[in-house]
DNA sequence: GATAAAATTTCACATGATGTTCACACAAAT
DNA sequence: ATTTGTGTGAACATCATGTGAAATTTTATC
């Protein structure tokens, strides 16, 4: 499932997009301009940004270059037949692809996957998200609301796991052999000490944590 | 000026790009096999790398997996007419583009250019910047806020190797295996003394340099 | 090839962070 | 009301890292 965040003032474009991103199962976000674009990916990471170079406010590269401040997602520009542009100036700012409208909704999908595959085999990071709780798998740090919050290891150990497998109930015993290794003798009441330091540590986020009482816990929550 | 990398066995395909690279002012640098090519990689920074997928010893797709332990350089993958390939497989390694041979010189520079312009882009620069950290990749050279700070070879390359590798948490195995390599049998602790004289050699920027208990270390910087 | 210098590695100890246990209070189920 | 299970704080045990110094290896110099 990627996330792709269309940008265009054209409604049919835009619509064009979500139907057959999400016809591929992905999540499709749209903007309508290149102010709205930024303060998007301000706030959130896309697998792909899908840029419109005329639009009204704030012109697409113009945007990509600000946007380049806060990610490196891939970016397609999209282009009107017979604008005329500088492409080099595209590919400083990290453009990987331009399509000319009007285009087969086919190939822009065969390009976006093509652009996601590559720039996947760059190392982008893998994250888990959950409304304002984050995950920076690589980088084993988590965020709430966007600020850093420390973890130990064990707490960050447990909150993946649990997430890995949310919406499931786990029981002492499988989070212990899972967690701590087979090889673990001590008492199963640890598990609750940890849980209580991860709660504490989720601040607003802590009702993921469910009880499952008589079994273990549950990790309650969707990818945003 | 770029530094290009042309891998093949041909002498024929060798001679082509560094004609063709010359005279467009780059300068090119030859290997005939993936063993002389990772070795090459791993002690020289390049622009861009024309691999050639078939060839004795070592061939493009292992030579290039290997080669990303050290450099994200793009790649350009040369096959003859009529090999089967995976090209999936050669995106997950961060293969930017295939030329099929044999191909004409002009086009194949052209790509070159495109590539490059697109890396530039992404900020593939030969230096890395952290504000004032600055580490200048062909000098071997790192500055502390314009300072030349000496360092020795492993402190260099653990900064390099971690700079690299910014925001990822970095196991001491992976540390041992990737910068002292496979068959180092030392202690886990000869990181943390390198770790050490790192950070006194960073001075105010030794916070780069984050502890992961129970894991390793991680570089944790934003490239201004 | 011998010697000195530099770089790397090992090691032991102190310190602080983390993990575990336990007792008690409290809440939920029957 | 009784039983059973969980939340919590504090005490305790354990573990990982920072550090300095010594031992070893590698490199440079004569």
């Amino acid at each position: 499932m990627y996330r792709i965040l269309v940008v265009d003032d054209e409604e049919k474009i835009r619509e064009v997009v979500r139907e057959y991103g999400e016809f591929s199962g992905h999540k499709v976000y749209e903007a309508w301009d290149g102010i709205q674009a930024v303060k998007m990916c301000r706030e959130n990471e896309f697998s792909i940004i899908i840029m419109d170079i005329m639009m009204p406010r704030l012109d697409g590269f113009s945007a990509v270059k600000e946007i380049r401040k806060y990610t490196n997602a891939p970016v397609l520009m999209l282009s009107a037949r017979g604008e005329e542009y500088d492409k080099l100036f595209g590919f400083e700012l990290g453009v990987d692809d331009y399509v000319t409208k009007p285009f087969s909704p086919k190939e822009l999908m065969a390009r976006i996957n093509a652009i996601i595959s590559r720039d996947k085999g760059r190392g982008n990071k893998k994250q888990l998200d959950f409304n304002g709780l984050n995950i920076d798998l690589d980088g084993r740090s988590v965020y709430v609301d966007g600020n850093k919050v420390d973890m130990t290891p064990k707490e960050y150990d447990l909150l993946v796991y649990m997430a890995k497998n949310k919406n499931r109930a786990l029981t002492r015993e499988q989070l212990l052999r899972d967690i701590w290794g087979y090889d673990f003798y001590g008492d199963d009441r640890t598990i609750d000490t940890h849980i209580k330091m991860l709660r504490s540590n989720l601040g607003p986020y802590r009702n993921y944590v469910v009880t499952m009482r008589g079994i273990g816990y549950k990790f309650e929550a969707e990818n945003e």
